[in-house]
RNA sequence: GGUCUAGUAGCUCAGGGGAUAGAGCAACAGCCUUCUAAGCUGUGGGUCGCUGGUUCGAUUCCAGCCUGGAUCACCA
């Protein structure tokens, strides 16, 4: 049973061979959906053909629809509207489809793939010093619904965080929790973690200008102030106490970090994202110095004067790179060096994909370069998939300007409104609070990562949390509530004795909408190849919406259970099921439950 | 200045060589004694940034220009 454009493009290969005498280049044979004005399941586009046929576009479209019509049984009809074939296809082979696909548990994904790769996927990657915002939202969401659609199409996916645990940002905040902090924990805050630690990094940020500000009123220079301030001198006393791995700097370290990671925990587990290893930047910096001297003494690399080490990329049109201080220290691009070799070692990888802001493209570029010139065998296949700023209406977030939007206030706010209007609506009544509670809770989320996946990734996006909170049109819960609605739309069956899991009466005829719907559900397929290899999951989120919308229009049509005749009641049902089914598998992609009421 | 990226309805976004360019929001008009109205139907709203090129056909591909964003550090 094979979809409608496999058996149309093969049906159209043999037409133009028995028609024509001629083989046809794939890429000439051009199918889409029919269009709703027209009439037909699957169009073909006849333009292309007619340098083969040499007669006119509805010539060529009518001999060849009715030869299609002759030797494929499935064909039941053809219309030609100028240079478009549209073809119909019968009753029953909409029934054999829709079988096959209840009958398959893995439907829409590709449960075994020939050429699976082993893909790791990077993703969030926090520093410890502040909690996590609006942008880092869109991050965990993209990585983790992007391991998901990876794995639905058959690869196997390790999904891996780089903690940004060491540096001077997370010294500043410790610093100021020396100064300032009165020995305070988050218990005795009663703070989240990652919050705390964040507020002691605003507050060394505040002190630190003040005392810049006083020294340019001294008459000092804004440049050298900024070096010289008392505070900054400070930090970078500790950062080197840290390297030198001084006992009690480690300590703290270790401590505040802790803080943070136990905070960082609670809104990765109400993200609903998670990690199969974490990797430390602490634990891997150094690791890349190694390979850069490798690249070195094999000539990959080389050094200036004063003992820095270069990598000259100005034949790929880029600039000379640097990969290690003349101190020998080293930078970002020698950390990333070591990490990416780390995992090689770890997972033996073929593809790595980083999940990463754009503002770092030029950096992935050059590593990509760097790793295909040390000559590791994945670094082809090194992708580094980019997502643009989420900004608000008034323009970027800024942290200066206390314009930053908190992963957690936001979730906490989604979930807010949606048990607001939830219990406006008043659905939910007979259902234990725990039960609400959890139910508000997808719902909320299921706004907020719909809202987010559904733009294209590499596109900026504007985020207005005011209307962003919008239950209706193109959004999360408005497909919740299309899957809630099917889901008690069963249960009344049950209720009434009718159950689907024995299949329908073959006999029914299979009406125009219904075949809108069925098609919609092939599509599923197409969706996740799409979102698979675009790396966009926005694919799979206006698919779901397509059909969605496909169905509600359906059911508004259509009554289901109240229909006289059984068999027509169970096959809608077992239509609507089918869409259910899809709807799980595709939010589940997008990393969004589906409540079975709401 | 170099490189990358985007520009589609008032706003937020889809689409991506093919038919009369689509949704949602906002505005207006209808539909709940009938399977969940977080729904459905209808109306209005467009020079797909501009100019050329390729093509039977360009909003889509290519080039140039205009506008916005990112980046070009011994920061990460």
């Amino acid at each position: 049973m094979s979809k409608p454009e496999l058996l149309i493009g093969a049906g159209v290969q043999n037409t133009v061979r028995a028609l024509y005498s001629q083989e046809v280049d794939s890429k000439l044979i051009q199918l889409q959906k029919t269009r709703k004005e027209f009439v037909g399941d699957i169009t073909l586009v006849v333009f292309p053909l007619v340098k083969i046929s040499k007669k006119s576009p509805e010539q060529t479209a009518a001999e060849m629809g009715a030869w299609l019509k002759d030797t494929i049984p499935e064909v039941s009809d053809f219309n030609v509207v100028k240079g478009f074939l549209n073809i119909s296809l019968s009753s029953n082979y909409w029934k054999l489809l829709l079988m096959n696909a209840r009958m398959n548990p893995f439907f829409g994904t590709i449960n075994k793939n020939e050429n699976a790769r082993t893909v790791v996927i990077e993703y969030s990657s926090p520093n410890t010093n502040k909690p996590l915002h609006l942008g880092h939202i869109r991050n965990n969401l993209l990585g983790f619904s992007l391991a998901k659609i990876l794995k639905a199409n058959g690869h196997k996916v390790v999904m891996v965080n780089l903690v940004n645990d060491r540096g001077i940002h997370i010294c500043k905040s410790m610093l100021a929790w020396q100064k300032w902090g009165n020995q305070t924990t988050p218990i005795k805050a009663g703070k989240k973690g990652d919050h705390l630690v964040g507020d002691f990094y605003v507050m060394f940020d505040k002190e630190y200008k003040k005392e810049i500000a006083e020294l340019v009123a001294g008459g000092m220079t804004k440049e050298i102030a900024e070096k010289e301030a008392p505070l900054i001198k400070e930090a970078q006393e500790l950062l080197r106490k840290w390297e030198a791995n001084d006992a009690d700097t480690v300590g703290l370290w270790k401590n505040m970090n802790g803080w943070v990671y136990e905070g960082f925990d609670v809104t990765y587990k109400t993200m609903g994202v998670i990690f199969d290893k974490i990797y430390y930047e602490s634990e891997t910096y150094l690791s890349g110095k190694e390979i850069v001297q490798k690249g070195l003494t094999d000539n990959i690399f080389f050094r200036k004067e004063d003992g820095s080490i270069w990598i000259d990329l100005t034949s790929d049109g880029l600039d000379q790179k640097l990969l290690l201080r003349g101190d020998g220290t080293s930078v970002y691009m020698t950390q990333d060096i070591g990490t990416a070799n780390l995992r090689y070692a770890d997972y033996k990888m073929d593809e790595m994909i980083y999940v990463v802001g754009n503002e770092q493209n030029y950096h992935f570029q050059v590593l990509k370069l760097i790793m295909q010139k040390l000559g590791y065998k994945w670094a082809d296949l090194l992708y580094h998939m980019s997502y643009g700023m989420v900004e608000l209406p008034e323009g970027k977030m800024k942290s200066r300007e206390g314009t930053v939007v908190d992963a957690d206030d936001l979730m906490h706010e989604m979930i807010d409104t949606s048990r607001q209007m939830s219990v406006e609506l008043g659905k939910l009544d007979g259902y234990s609070d725990v039960e609400k509670e959890n139910i508000y809770r997808i719902i909320g989320l299921g706004a907020l990562k719909y809202f987010i996946l559904k733009v294209d990734p590499k596109k900026n996006m504007t985020f207005d949390p005011k209307e962003s909170i919008d239950f209706n049109g193109n959004t999360g819960p408005f497909i919740q509530y299309t899957h809630a609605r099917i889901r008690s739309l069963l249960l009344k069956a049950a209720e009434q004795g009718i159950t689907t899991s024995n299949g329908f009466n073959a006999k029914v005829a299979v009406n125009q909408c219904e075949r809108e719907l069925l098609i919609t559900i092939q599509d599923f397929a197409t969706a996740v190849i799409d979102a698979g290899t675009n790396f966009n999951p926005g694919a799979i989120a206006n698919y779901t919406y397509e059909l969605v919308k496909v169905y509600n229009q359906f059911y508004q049509e259509n009554q289901i259970l109240k229909h006289e005749d059984k068999d027509i009641v169970l096959f809608r049902l077992c239509v609507s099921e089918m869409v259910a089914n899809v709807i799980r598998s595709a939010m589940d992609m997008l990393g969004i439950e589906v409540p079975e009421r709401m």
